[in-house]
DNA sequence: ACCCTTGATGTAATCGATTACCTGTCCCCG
DNA sequence: CGGGGACAGGTAATCGATTACATCAAGGGT
């Protein structure tokens, strides 16, 4: 593979005039000629591991998700590889798996890598290397979770309007004894979406007990399906369901069609998280969708803002109820 | 952040003699034992660019794919990710969007960023860049899809005994006019899986002539449901499908159900791919299953043979059918 | 007692770029 | 006609590791 060197050897110049041109300072247009005629001849490419290693930027940032698989951070992983490139940067996914050490180890690879800056995120509660991340300098945003005492920038949907337009529209159609599924206790996701759901009930006269909050101690189906199974075996169970996730909520559905109960007629669903396939489901659930590429897209600028040391701020965006049939009153 | 000279300086050794601590050799154990404390009490870990310089391995392979929101990918890459992290390898993953250039583009940089491997499911008919990737010397594995006049091993999936099991499947049901919404012609997993599938068929006596395969021009939901939509105004109209992969069956359902025909009854849908929310669809999508994880896991294991400089040969897993409810007959 | 082997460790070259600093031309102006 | 500024372009230091080679001490064989 070609060097440098041998570009400046073909061009008869000196390997600064090489990377001056190729770095469009200063040379004169004879010899810039030579140089690119040079590259072109020579088929050269820069080595970036080289180039990273003097200057200290690598040009590429890391991304840090909960799981692949979930279709939500695909589609967010998706957003922030595009943007990155758009803006010249390059992405690295790593995949958590939604364990904590998994990320933890994923992270300080990315750290070794020199990634110029690191978008998380996090699974479970808060890691110990998050603050390493943040004494270490490496710029740092937060993507969809928070995480309490890390110092960092957080982009993420808030479902504040969505979830007052859903308590209306569970109240509309008669449904009073709502339950919700929700993130691990003390996850500040879970906390807060239950919190606003809760008060947004209120204003209907509808009350939340705490035995109608179930947190399930992991985002997957299987979590969300025994915590679906534990809310229909109350002496009393719901009539609506909201999911904080779309796994959990597929979990919910498994639960609801294994004991032939109907969606929406013996009890409603709807999801936090809208993904391309709820629109497929049987029947189309009802979902808060969050803007999931405008998120990929504000957590790049930011993390952009921190790395070029302006300081940058947190972002919310607002989600929004996309109504489908699961609650009842087909849209037609 | 701490070099190795720092760590040299506190343990009051040469640099030589940490790097050679650090990769296991010589050094006697009252030397290592100082050298460790130094690393540890400073927090020390290498400058993987410095490394990737100067042995000129970055201990990074690179997979580029076809679509970062379609769940098989997703599935692959999740599988290559583990497998490859687990064998101490990073992963860098591309996302070409189903677009040639963009492939292209991707695959450079990789190239750039002197990656030890690649792995690459490409998107359309064969890039050029591929050439100069073999040209190049980086080995290269393609997966899922081979590229015609590239010379790499390839891993995939063969859908021959499933495909058989699901001409036998559709026959025993009565289905007498099977369609195929196949990938772009030209492509050769598309003309492979339609002969496989064409020769089945013939063996039931069935024909599937060619204006029963209608080859989408894009693998996105909009191909899938075009194709349909071509399929049903046909004057003779087909009484099953087989979309070849999980973005155009979902489109194709789209279509089937914009136009209030009921699957099975109507049409039965069978798409190439499972991914898990078939299960979930209405009606719960019978499907060809690749044996994805187990793809993800032998196309590293082929990279690193080639790496390692040993030859290595294409590997093809056997695909299965499985039956669900969209052809009819529900599965008890 | 001497030489040679062996093993631990230090010295310095090296990977391929960027860039501070220096040199040499050329031109302009007094 | 000479001094000085502007600018092209070369020389060499540098980033942080690895590693060939040199050095040195200790120990063993004869």
């Amino acid at each position: 593979m070609a060097t440098i060197k041998d570009v400046a050897d073909r061009a008869g110049v000196s390997v600064a005039t090489v990377s001056r041109v190729l770095n469009g300072r200063s040379p004169v247009a004879g010899t810039r000629d030579r140089v690119l005629a040079a590259v072109a001849e020579l088929g050269y490419r820069p080595n970036v591991v080289a180039r990273a290693l003097r200057t200290a930027r690598t040009r590429t940032l890391g991304l840090v998700i909960g799981d692949l698989r979930n279709a939500f951070f695909t589609e967010l992983a998706d957003a922030v590889e595009q943007e990155a490139r758009r803006l010249g940067y390059g992405l690295v996914i790593g995949n958590a798996g939604e364990s904590p050490e998994q990320q933890d180890d994923l992270v300080r690879t990315l750290l070794d890598r020199r990634i110029d800056g690191l978008l998380v995120s996090s699974a479970g509660q808060g890691s110990a290397t998050l603050h390493e991340v943040v004494a270490s300098g490496t710029p740092l945003v937060l993507l969809d979770r928070p995480v309490p005492g890390v110092d960092a920038p957080c982009v993420r949907a808030g479902g504040g309007a969505a979830l007052t337009e859903l308590a209306a529209h569970l109240a509309s159609l008669g449904r009073r004894r709502p339950a919700v599924i929700v993130a691990p206790a003390g996850t500040p996701v879970g906390d807060e979406r239950l919190e606003c759901f809760r008060s947004a009930l209120a204003g209907h006269g509808i009350a939340l007990p705490p035995e109608l909050a179930a947190s399930s101690p992991d985002m997957t189906p299987a979590g969300g399906r025994r915590m679906m199974r534990r809310l229909l075996e109350l002496p009393e169970p719901p009539d609506a369901v909201l999911a904080a996730d779309n796994l959990m909520a597929l979990g919910a559905l498994d639960e609801l069609r294994a004991r032939g109960l109907r969606v929406p007629d013996d009890v409603a669903l709807v999801a936090f998280d809208d993904v391309p396939w709820f629109a497929h489901t049987c029947p189309p659930l009802t979902a808060v969708a969050q803007p999931t590429r405008e998120l990929g897209r504000a957590a790049v600028h930011t993390l952009l803002e921190r790395i070029e040391g302006r300081p940058a701020a947190s972002v919310l965006l607002p989600a929004r109820l996309v109504v489908r049939r699961s609650c009842g009153e087909p849209s037609r």
